[in-house]
Parts: C-alpha cells; sequence; structure tokens
DNA sequence: AGGCAGACCTGATTGC
DNA sequence: TGCAATCAGGTCTGCC
C-alpha cells in the first residue's frame, strides 16, 4: 500500500512520538514476520530493539528503520497493508492482525506507550540488524536511489538505458526508490507523458519534466500527510488527504480536470494504470 | 531483456 | 441481508 510519502508520514510520526523513549518490553504473536536471513538472527530476534532508547528513523524509498542507541536497526517494509501504531496507555484498542507489540517507556516521566507492528496481508516483513551500516551494505545500497534524494543526471542515466515502459522503469525499486502506482500515474499526467511511452526514446525535455513532476508531486503528497485509498493510516490513527488531488489515479472515467476528457484505464504489468490521451503525449 | 501470469494474504467494496 | 466475485499504495519467482 504505502509508497514514499505514506512512509515518510509514518517516519515523521514515530520520530516526533518515540525519539527518547526506551524499548522495555515485546510481545512476538507471529514470528515470520521476522525476515532476517542471518543464521544469528535469532540473538537480534529475541531482544528485537529492547533495553534500548529510540534514537533513529530512517526511510529510504519505500522502507522504514528504527535505530537504538546502541546501534541496533530494525528495518520494516510495509508491503500493502503494514502499518506501524502508537497508543498511550490509556488509549489501548485490541488490533486483529498485530504481530509485534512493544511496550515503551520515558525515562523522564515514566509514561509508557505501546508500538503496535500490524499488517492484516503479511506482504511486509521485519529485518533485524546489528548496525545501520550493516543493513546499509546489505540492503539499502542494493535498491534504487531515493526518489526525493535524487540528482537529475542520476534520474536520467537510469531511465534512460531501459527499453521498458517509462512507467514500469519509474515502478522499478531497483532503478528509483519509493515510487508506487498512484504516483507513477500522477507523475506521468503532469508530466504529460503516456504510461506506456518506452523510456531510452524519451526526449529530454520529457526525462526533465517527468523528473519534476515526481519530485514536486512526492512533496506535495507527504504535505498532505499521503494518500488513504482504503486503509492507510499514520501511526497516530490519522488518514492521508492526497487521495482528493489526485488527477488520475483511480479516476478512470471520469473527467480530465485540464482538459474534461475521460481518464482512460488499462492494465500494464499487471498493474491498473490511468491516464489522459489528450494531456498525455 | 522484458513482459506477463501467478503466488503470497486479508478485507473492503461491488453486484446480483 | 447475504454471498460470491473483484479489487487493492507491493514484491517475488518462474516461464515465454
Amino acid at each position: 500500500m504505502p509508497e514514499l510519502p505514506e512512509v515518510e508520514n509514518v517516519r515523521r510520526d514515530l520520530n516526533s512520538s518515540l525519539e527518547g523513549l526506551v524499548f522495555r518490553d515485546v510481545k512476538i504473536h507471529r514470528l515470520d514476520v521476522i525476515k532476517s536471513p542471518r543464521r544469528d538472527a535469532r540473538k537480534r530476534v529475541s531482544s528485537l530493539l529492547v533495553g534500548g532508547t529510540a534514537t533513529g528513523f530512517h526511510r529510504h524509498g519505500k522502507r522504514l528503520a528504527l535505530e537504538v542507541d546502541d546501534g541496533r536497526v530494525l528495518e520494516f517494509s510495509l508491503g500493502m497493508s503494514g502499518q506501524m501504531i502508537i497508543e498511550t496507555e490509556e488509549r489501548e484498542s485490541n488490533w486483529t492482525h498485530a504481530h509485534l507489540i512493544w511496550t515503551l517507556e520515558s525515562p523522564s516521566s515514566g509514561d509508557s506507550h505501546r508500538l503496535i507492528w500490524r499488517d492484516p496481508r503479511r506482504f511486509g516483513g521485519v529485518w533485524a540488524w546489528p548496525d545501520f551500516e550493516t543493513m546499509f551494505a546489505r540492503k539499502w545500497s542494493q535498491i534504487g536511489c531515493d526518489a526525493l534524494n535524487m540528482k537529475y543526471e542520476s534520474f536520467r542515466d537510469r531511465i534512460r538505458k531501459t527499453r521498458r515502459s517509462i512507467k514500469t522503469a519509474l515502478l522499478d525499486q531497483g532503478l528509483i526508490a519509493g515510487i508506487g502506482n498512484i504516483y507513477a500515474d500522477e507523475a506521468l499526467h503532469r508530466a504529460g507523458v503516456r504510461p506506456r511511452r518506452m523510456s531510452a526514446r524519451l526526449r529530454r525535455r520529457e526525462l526533465e519534466a517527468i523528473f519534476t513532476a515526481t519530485q514536486d508531486i512526492l512533496l506535495e503528497a507527504i504535505e498532505a500527510g499521503g494518500s488513504t485509498i482504503q486503509s492507510f493510516k499514520d501511526p497516530k490513527g490519522g488518514e492521508g488527504r492526497y487521495q482528493s488531488a489526485h488527477a488520475v489515479y483511480g479516476r478512470s472515467g471520469q473527467p480530465c480536470h485540464h482538459c474534461g476528457t475521460k481518464i482512460q484505464s488499462t492494465t500494464l504489468n499487471g498493474r491498473t494504470t490511468c491516464w489522459c490521451r489528450e494531456c498525455q503525449k
């Protein structure tokens, strides 16, 4: 579900709510949500940040990581339905599919909080790492550069050398990390480029427009709290507001806001794809 | 190389 | 109201 703007909102919420809190305890309700590969992972799994103080809140593309003061890191991929939930003592709910539940404590006030990893569809996962550098070397450096933390030249070079459609290329996390189905369609509409255009044949002008549109839309979406289509909620239970700004995604058959033409919809690489045949060439 | 179908899952929505 | 079919912000594998 969540793309870069949604994950960034989760990161910011965790940062503002959990920084400086101590992980006191964790309850593991489903061990198989932890995907750590190494044999010694079990030792790390058994503690899962417990005893550490939350100090780092990182994101690369759609991936998220929590770091504690002794260096340990937990990496999260939210998949389609992964959710982080922060609750205070007074407001505890009984969540279904709550696979991991931490208790955190404020060293100054003594207040306690719960952090819940919930993932009904279980397309997401959690990885335990000894430190940020190891995670970066083995995981984050292997995926593409972050869509927001990217130079135009690097974007251009990556897109130019593939013969796939531009939409497929934008969705490829190995090229550029963070863009998913919503924001790929939205960026291509704003840039005026059809999703099936071959990446390697795009003009400089078009590549620049796609780059700019991507960055602008991701930033606008972050500021709007992301897009809530069915189920996205930030850690405090809030919904995104960017879905009302969508120009094409989820608007098949409705008039284009710009020219009034009916928004088209098709399937590209198994993903529903929406575009305007007048605004996009 | 790249397109495509299918697999992994549950839940919300749609249509009869 | 109920029940089945369809669809979903994501990856991954394996086949042509």
